[in-house]
RNA sequence: GGGGCGGUAGCUCAAUUGGUUAGAGUACCGGCUUGUCACGCCGGUGGUUGCGGGUUCGAUUCCCGUCCGCCUCGCCA
């Protein structure tokens, strides 16, 4: 076999006159006819153009020439000299080309169901593309996303590393626990009726291995919940995981951001500067959101005091809710200039489009050389003036009201505002907003169980000045927990950990765990705390995310060599799979439904 | 679990109100073509219209069910 010299896209004009051997994949090929054939041969760097001057080579190559077809794999052996046919400025390999002296054909292939050229590409079904992973990876676009991938991963390790983290791994196969997500479980063969599972993530190892004097501890680790899927979730993802021992969370928040710094720097050469802190009420009341895309304005304003003064039936009705302790409100957000570009098809679509959040709807005013018209406008007449100056309306303005308990008006101007800010193309490019942030609340009233639950997760620590009210408010208690939010996506998160075996008892028992419970479940953990447990806390980033921000997709699969389809499915493998009764009955399992 | 959109040639799509032999581009096959680069020209092969049922003289088209994919609500500590 031929020895390969170069990679395909490093030729370059240096290489002229050299003797090289390029191996890859036919990308292209264009018979001239008896004498000339041109092929583009493509490997992971690029294209390069070899030509096959049929009076100049040996018959077997003719032959084996002529019958190329794309996505065969070949081995080619020549001389590299600048194009006789002029430069391909669209090749960074443009400039030369190799004229082929032997060819050696290492694999013919049938004919492929997709082609991995950027042309076809874009057009295909994701559903053939998943099914040829093998193909559809082989396009440049696919190429370059694995490789920033691998940059990103190497970046962390090389970052927190210097750092002082140390890489260690923790187990696939652990204890199922409760809270969270839904397990994927595995059945213990050697203990028959009992169950693996697979982590949603190593929070507890990762909080041990503090307790065991690691220190500093970083994992590129696989977790797995099994929850459906979204545009930007996968059942199994990645993340990169640290934890800090001795530390509060201006430490962890620190070195976090230095890691986001250094990667922005090396990537896009972009200082991301002084990254803003938002406490999540803000982020909530303003944003209606806990993770805020601050690339541009639409901030909500609270406008219940003056929607009290009205006779609005839907205002009075909404001030007149209340729930575990917050009244309802009337909140509003000013769109410049949606006077004009919001249509009333629009605005109409709005508020069908907010009953998806339990909303009821989305009155709307707009703010003429006449004063305020449409919509709502003369139930807000005799509230005009101070409508106007609060919300600083101007002429060409229109306003979106939502009016409802407090946390349903939020959700649904939060969704509304990022929803008006895409329509009327208001979030500029190429800014990149990272954003802190903290103060969450510990825990939030869960109406069906009748209990708290842990907003993050049982295991975070309230703030330092919070421990005060853990019991007796604990609606009102803060975390100390944090997450790194970018343009409205949330990139990590993360918490100081409870280090006390008093505090932890507490927390399992606001959220509904006994004592006797937490000793089942958590028996482990409530041990190594009483053991010398020192302060600490982390953070862990989607990798999945942070990639895709990076390369500019919405959607996950992109970025995942081998990603699962919305219904868990791999259309590669066709996983998941019956397997054979008799590995059933080896793991005591049986099935309640029958194999299809 | 709920809502929405989609599935026609290997691939991307079309097919009028339910009506002739389901078409086009591309890929593939054959021929031509010595400077192309999404090469070009001529010709050709290629169909379980996702699957199952129903209505009808007649179904890609209408109805029911089902499978698959995508988006989304719930869910995702």
């Amino acid at each position: 076999m031929l020895k390969r010299t170069h990679l395909c896209g490093s030729l370059r004009p240096s290489h002229v006159g050299q003797s090289v051997v390029l191996c890859g994949w036919v990308n292209t090929y264009r018979d001239q006819g008896r004498g000339l054939i041109f092929c583009d041969l493509r490997d992971r760097e690029g294209l390069a153009q070899v030509v096959f001057d049929l009076e100049q080579v040996p018959p077997e190559v003719v032959e084996a020439s002529r019958g190329l077809r794309r996505e065969d794999v070949i081995a080619v052996k020549g001389i590299v000299r600048v194009r006789a046919g002029g430069p391909n400025p669209k090749l960074a390999t443009g400039e030369v080309e190799l004229v082929a002296t032997e060819l050696e054909v290492l694999n013919k292939t049938d004919n492929p169901p997709i082609l991995p050229d950027e042309y076809e590409a874009e057009k295909i079904n994701e559903e053939i593309r998943l099914k040829y992973r093998f193909i559809d990876l082989r396009r440049p676009r696919m190429q370059s996303i694995l490789a920033t991938r691998s940059k990103v991963t190497k970046a962390a390790r090389d970052y927190f590393t210097k750092n002082g983290f140390l890489e260690i791994e923790t187990p696939l196969l652990i204890r199922s626990t409760p809270e969270g997500a839904r397990d994927f479980i595995v059945p213990a063969r050697l203990h028959p009726g009992k169950w693996y599972a697979l982590p949603q993530s190593p929070q507890l190892f990762k909080q041990i291995l503090m307790v065991a004097g690691c220190d500093r501890y970083i994992q590129i680790c696989k977790c797995l919940r099994d929850e459906d899927p979204r545009a930007d979730r996968q059942a199994e993802f990645t993340q990169i995981d640290l934890e800090m021992s001795f530390v509060e969370r201006e430490e962890v928040m620190q070195m976090m951001t230095g890691f986001v710094r250094e990667l922005w720097s090396s990537i896009f050469s972009y200082d991301i500067g002084t990254v803003q802190r938002m406490t999540w009420q803000h982020a909530m009341d303003r944003y209606g959101i806990d993770r805020p895309d601050t690339r541009y304005g639409l901030e909500i304003e609270d406008v219940s005091d003056i929607a009290a003064k009205t006779e609005f039936g839907v205002f009075k009705e909404a001030l007149a809710k209340s729930r575990h302790g917050r009244n309802g409100v009337v909140r509003a957000i000013r769109v410049p200039g949606g006077a004009e570009k919001l249509t009333r098809k629009m605005t109409d679509a709005y508020s069908e489009w907010v009953k998806t959040f339990k909303a009821g709807g989305v009155p709307v005013v707009k703010m003429t050389e006449k004063g305020l018209e449409t919509g709502i406008a003369k139930f807000l007449e005799p509230v005009k003036a101070e409508l106007i100056a609060k919300l600083g309306l101007q002429v060409g303005d229109a306003v979106l009201f939502a009016a409802d308990h407090w946390d349903v008006a939020a959700k649904a101007l939060g969704e509304l505002r990022q929803r008006v800010a895409r329509e009327l193309n208001m979030i500029p490019e190429g800014k990149w907003n990272f954003l802190w942030v903290v103060d969450f609340p510990m825990f939030e009233y869960d109406d069906e169980g009748k209990r708290w639950v842990a907003l993050h997760h049982p295991f975070t620590s309230p703030n330092p000045d919070q421990f005060g009210i853990l019991e007796s408010d604990p609606g009102a208690c803060l975390s100390a927990g944090y997450d790194l939010v970018l343009n409205g996506s949330e990139i990590a998160g993360g918490s100081i950990r409870i280090h006390r075996q008093d505090v932890q008892q507490k927390v399992f028992n606001l959220i509904g765990l006994t004592d006797e419970q937490a000793r089942i479940k958590f028996g482990f953990l409530l041990d190594a705390l009483k053991f010398g447990a020192p302060p600490h806390g982390g953070i862990a980033f989607g990798l999945d995310r942070l990639v895709m921000h990076i390369v500019g997709t919405d959607n996950i699969r992109d970025v995942i060599a081998f990603p699962k389809t919305q219904s868990g499915g791999d259309l590669m493998t066709e996983a998941p799979g019956p397997v054979d009764d008799a590995q059933l009955v080896e793991l005591n399992v049986r099935s309640t439904v029958p194999v299809v």
